[in-house]
DNA sequence: ATCCAATGTGACCCACCAGTCATATTAAAT
DNA sequence: ATTTAATATGACTGGTGGGTCACATTGGAT
């Protein structure tokens, strides 16, 4: 999506402006960031930027994609050994836990991507989401044949749980401090807890 | 949070601002709403709003209240008789899902009260979100005693949980055809399911 | 040394915003 | 009819934004 003269850049001045990206983007939603400060940040000037990119627009979604690239390598041995259900999705909320602590700036500008209203990136959005909605779902279904899971399950209703609970934990990240890692990922097993096991006593 | 002068107007008039900033609020969130275009679409000046509110935040703060007034008149009854924790979660949520039906403008402001990103309002949106979690918890504790939920959950914890997915379904209903809501009460019931029995095979 | 295409530049354009203020209108009191 | 205080007005201010464009600079090819 950057045009072929952002390409050609010496790697410095690439780098240069894609920190600043990186910074303004995770600073702020992307309505309210400013290409004019991007520039300025970068040192470049606003009509080079053009010579760069598109646009905003454009810029934005190329961050993003780079973005994307790091936290999935990130999260590569995730996915490993799929066998336990319920231990891969432990596994998968505490790495992406890691990870925000770990690059706390990519951490930000994802959680905008999700949190933030954009009319703009709806389509976009909504790919994403139906990607991880199937790839979960192809999950479900393999830990129900297994015996793991309860087979009167809806997978629908099972992904909207786990997304939505996903996208919050994530929200929260940001509000703790960042010290404590220990007491976090507690947090996030407890949660995978509820959502294993539910909270109604158990009767049988 | 209005000045007397807007207490003073004749009720036509002052319904007219109102309906023209709940249109607005509704439409943009917070920092995108304008009110220039509240104003135009209001039919009176743009100096008149400030003999009316100190400001646009004042505005904003009082359409927020007008909404919440009405919205907690509507979920009035829903707490009437708790003796039955999840029976009243699933009126809860369900009755949510109702007001949103009715009020699809009221429940976007408050949408967007809790989705979009507000530096500005951090303050009221903590404090709204302690509130929710002390009523949740007391709630909690007394469903522990009467045998109904599982003591080895954390209320902190549960709370986290059924607030996630209490602020994603509230989302998810703006998506949503309008008809139908026979099968939006159920996808709530199903969700509620899941938080209440959890997924996994029950083993005992 | 000359030329030319690629790249870099920042003043400028237009649109929009919240908020202000000198002035005009209104209506009640005298 | 005149005064006065409350209310209404909208042009204006100062700011920010994304995007443009005529012009300047650069550097390799001839």
């Amino acid at each position: 999506m950057p045009k072929e003269t952002f390409l050609n850049l010496p790697q410095a001045k690439r780098e240069k402006i894609i920190n600043a990206a990186i910074a303004e983007f995770a600073d702020s939603p992307y309505e309210r960031a400013s290409l004019s400060r991007i520039v300025a940040d970068a040192g470049i000037a606003k009509g080079s930027m053009y010579q760069y990119f598109e646009n905003k627009r454009e810029l934005y979604l190329y961050i993003m994609d780079l973005v994307y690239q790091k936290k999935k390598s990130f999260l590569q041995d995730v996915f490993i050994d799929s066998s336990d259900f319920f231990a891969v999705l432990k596994k998968y909320y505490k790495k992406s836990y890691l990870f925000a602590v770990e690059y706390p700036l990519y951490h930000k500008i994802i959680n905008y991507y999700w949190e933030y209203y954009h009319e703009e990136f709806e389509q976009e959005i909504k790919e994403s989401k139906d990607l991880r909605e199937a790839d979960f779902i192809r999950m479900l279904n393999d830990a129900v044949k297994s015996g793991q899971v309860n087979k009167k399950a809806s997978p629908k209703v099972a992904f909207f749980v786990y997304h939505s609970v996903g996208k919050e934990l994530i929200d929260n990240f940001l509000h703790l401090p960042t010290d404590d890692t220990g007491k976090h990922l507690q947090f996030i097993e407890a949660v995978l807890d509820i959502l294993a096991e539910g909270l109604q006593v158990r009767k049988e």
